[in-house]
DNA sequence: TTGTATGCGTTATCAT
DNA sequence: ATGATAACGCATACAA
């Protein structure tokens, strides 16, 4: 390992002079600080992260907290790609990514003990629950974070637009002719909120009635749960033409659910996804859906983390709304021409 | 930030005292070990990681170092299976990890280096291209190192089993009837090589002969390449009844082509993927393919190197062998009832 | 503009 | 069994 010591010494100036250099700090003279990076570099110097985060108490390091209730990790292809995007902007930015979890080894720590631990400079959140206290304890911490689709008081959101999402999937469903529209939810969170309200809203510009059965509640990315609100809805003695699913994943349960009904999508019911993941486009009939900008969400988070921890004093927080964009696949009949 | 220093003060023991009691040193009576570790925990301790790793040389961090070809990151379901169970156990284990890349802001700087840069106790080496001579740099490093899918000399590796794989799948084709099997394979890797191996000694030991043209060169986690492979087929004279694919994912590209000349699955073609991705079982007719196991392999991996990394001196490499599971679908005709 | 000296929090060596 | 002290590599306050 070669340390400044070795630097200075290979070209006679102090260890505080290279430091200094290394630093571009103005103090230094531009020839000299020319010769210390050229043999820094000639000797391949890399810098000691445990000292100089000791020393600073900073970390280059950024910390990740991503939990949704179904366990489903990073498999889970929204959060997956959000979390990539971060971790590709990150280190573009020159932070590396660290997840924050509970246990590590036989210590129990909260995610904000974890955090310090690691001497993360900042924290991404992304969860189904941001009601969990852990959860909480780390956003109202000394500690910069940033959440992903959640409104905390003093700190900075990144936002999929969930109302228009909402929005514009009824606005195709009724240009389709649909107007017994049925909407299985996930838990109970701001994003399901904001969902509900942009269908209602929809519903109501529209002239829709939405019977209080059309509403079921389930669980993202959990196909079962979404299964058997399908069952329920298929079930009424005046079921929907077309149903909305949590997400394209959930959306899975709701499909086996009708083909065990012998009913054919879109011929029979017509169907609708939310997030645009990968499988929604192979899926035969397509699935029309919601496409989240996940890669944006990600960089977003990270460009706006970053900012926070370095303008820490002058920084103020913000919400940044994320545009989707209306998939047209061919799960919804369009009931026009019948 | 409380420290050893105020856990001292606290309780009237010195801080080396104190350092050796937190870590369960025999040196320390058993009485002053129990107040130490409790007034610890009052004071809500936690240990410096940037200082010990100073001190230590070890950061209990490990580095993942995942690429495939494709840039999907993580969006890759076989890597991101892997990883994720990668992280379980490692956090288990009491480590952390992260991720490791080449440009970490505006330095530049090799596998190897990143890996020193953050202290990496060891680095888990997942990826298409182990012929990369910063991958190879990094494996003949004195940092441990654990191989997914790829041996190399002293270095443990974990490997799916996949010349029992290909053989498997040659099998259930053969056992429903089909006698003209094509083979579309990814990149030329040591992976690749078994597979073909397996798909070689398995038509050899059934007695079927495999005509070169029905050997096809395309990308992993690739459909378009897969889409070209699979036109070539099908324009073949006397084109196969049934195509191997590289992956579960790859198969979508071959699932449009043969959309396209309007060929339906399996009653004009059969098909079988390879990985056992959630998609490959929700797709209509299901995928017939080989899943391959990823939760033992991350899991083996963290294992194994966190062994290699505390038994530095005695550990000696091996290679673990992790079996699949042939799982039928519904992609394969079964030509016996024709 | 450059150099000297100090301390970040921890562990390890050595002495008691 | 416990304590004093030094050192890990770096950045910085201060001196020159």
């Amino acid at each position: 390992m070669v340390t400044i010591k070795d630097i200075s010494k290979r070209c006679g100036f102090s260890t505080s002079t290279v430091s200094k250099a290394l630093n571009n700090s103005l103090e230094i003279g531009q020839e000299t600080t020319a010769i210390i990076r050229k043999t820094a570099l000639e000797m391949g110097y890399l810098p000691n992260t445990a000292a100089r985060s000791l020393k600073t108490n900073r970390s280059n390091n950024l910390g990740v907290l991503f939990i949704d209730e179904m366990q489903s990790g990073l498999s889970h292809e929204y959060f997956s790609g959000v979390i990539n995007s971060f971790k590709v902007e990150a280190e573009r930015l020159g932070y590396d990514i660290t997840f924050i979890s509970h246990n590590i080894g036989n210590m129990q720590m909260s995610y904000y003990d974890h955090s310090v631990y690691r001497k993360c400079d900042g924290v991404v959140i992304a969860c189904v629950d941001f009601s969990d206290p852990a959860v909480v304890e780390l956003i109202h911490s000394e500690i910069p974070t940033v959440t992903i689709d959640h409104i905390f008081n003093d700190c900075t959101a990144i936002l999929s637009d969930n109302l228009t999402g909402a929005k514009d999937l009824v606005h195709h469903i009724y240009e389709y002719g649909h107007r017994k529209i049925a909407f299985i939810h996930g838990e109970n969170t701001s994003v399901t909120k904001r969902r509900l309200a942009g269908f209602h809203k929809a519903c109501d510009a529209l002239g829709i009635k939405v019977p209080d059965e059309y509403i079921k509640a389930a669980r993202y990315h959990d196909p079962r749960s979404s299964g058997l609100a399908t069952r329920e809805l298929l079930n009424l003695p005046d079921p929907p033409t077309c149903i909305m699913y949590p997400d394209d994943f959930s959306f899975i349960g709701g499909m086996n659910e009708i083909e065990k009904h012998s009913l054919t999508i879109p011929d029979d019911i017509s169907v609708v996804g939310y997030d645009g993941i990968y499988l929604s486009q192979v899926l035969r009939p397509k699935l029309s859906t919601f496409k989240q900008n996940t890669e944006a969400l990600g960089k977003e988070a990270a460009a706006h983390l970053v900012e926070s921890i370095v303008d820490k004093k002058t920084y103020l927080p913000k919400q940044i709304w994320i545009a989707g964009e209306l998939w047209i696949g061919d799960s919804v009949k369009n009931l026009n021409f019948e």
